[in-house]
DNA sequence: AAACTCAACAACCGCCATAAC
DNA sequence: AGTTATGGCGGTTGTTGAGTT
């Protein structure tokens, strides 16, 4: 039995927001908070799915967002993270304050990829485009991803100062079955693999040496009000001032000891629907 | 000036995970 | 324990405006 629809579609307006609409929305959610979705278009006078009104408020209206340009240090943030995570852009958009997973989304399928391309670099598996790539690749190229991704950076030594102290990275040899989850680079056709085994060829000694400070940014404790339960990503946003150093493993959905030896801070779960968590992976399984 | 092309981005759709019943 | 409702995510499409011919 399929789901039934979110809303009546026959009584709501779709296409471009007003002026009008987007008023009601911010004011509604100034005075009563981020809450039930479904309730929010009748009780805010909108003829809106409130689906719509969700990602309204997500992506355009909430006051924390930062309209404009990326720079060039967010570009190659943005870079690095999506060959650690593929197209996981929400857990993107979560190490980039202020900006959304739909625009970095847009901005990646826009600027960055034709800009990895320039650099004779596939977009979906960091690695070189070339016709010779996967000969090199059957010779025993070892070029890691970070390479692949970065050619300038691919002399330089390994960075010190912010070398991950997240364990993904020190973890990873230890724990091939987690690198490849965490790390595996995303099919060639653009969608996600996590639909189980995948002809593209994987990347067994993917060495993402990600110079990222990634220090993730939780609340410290679940979510208490109906508000900030309703939404993690908005909590994920909302919490960036209560910096707390997890790891990585822990972002990405993966519970500690699972896989991850690291002691760092990771509180229990921040409220049920947090993360989806990764089941930790037979030895040799695949995502 | 009109027609066309393309980039940028807002919004929708369908699916999944999980809370709620 | 099973079913349904809801929120959230990623992929895709539609619209718009700028640039080009």
């Amino acid at each position: 039995m399929g789901r039934s629809p979110c809303c009546e579609k026959a009584h709501t307006n779709k296409g471009a927001w007003t002026k009008e609409e987007d008023q009601r929305l911010i004011a509604y959610i100034k005075a009563h908070g981020e809450g039930c979705w479904r309730s929010l278009p009748k009780a805010a006078g909108l003829l809106r799915c409130g689906k719509s009104c969700r990602l309204r408020w997500m992506n355009y209206l909430r006051p924390d967002l930062k309209r404009g340009n990326f720079t060039d240090d967010d570009d190659e943030l943005i870079i690095k993270l999506h060959a650690l995570l593929g197209n996981k852009w929400s857990l993107i958009a979560g190490q980039l304050p202020g900006r959304t997973d739909n625009e970095i989304k847009n901005y990646w399928n826009t600027h960055i990829k034709r800009k990895l391309l320039s650099r004779g670099i596939d977009p979906q598996t960091h690695r070189p485009v070339s016709a010779g790539s996967s000969a090199a690749a059957a010779s025993g190229l070892t070029t890691t991803a970070s390479t692949a991704a970065f050619p300038s950076l691919a002399p330089a030594p390994p960075p010190q100062q912010h070398r991950l102290h997240n364990p993904v990275h020190a973890a990873a040899p230890s724990n091939a079955s987690f690198a490849r989850s965490a790390a595996s680079p995303p099919s060639e056709d653009g969608h996600s693999s996590s639909g189980g085994s995948s002809d593209a060829p994987r990347c067994p000694d993917l060495n993402l040496d990600l110079d990222l400070d990634l220090s993730m940014s939780l609340p410290s404790s679940p979510p208490k009000t109906p508000a900030a339960a309703s939404s993690t990503t908005a909590s994920r946003h909302h919490h960036h001032q209560q910096q707390k150093t997890i790891c990585l493993c822990y972002h990405l959905g993966v519970r500690n000891g699972d896989v991850c030896s690291c002691k760092a801070a990771a509180p229990s779960p921040a409220g049920p629907r947090a993360f989806r968590f990764l089941r930790p992976l037979e030895e040799g399984q695949y995502i």
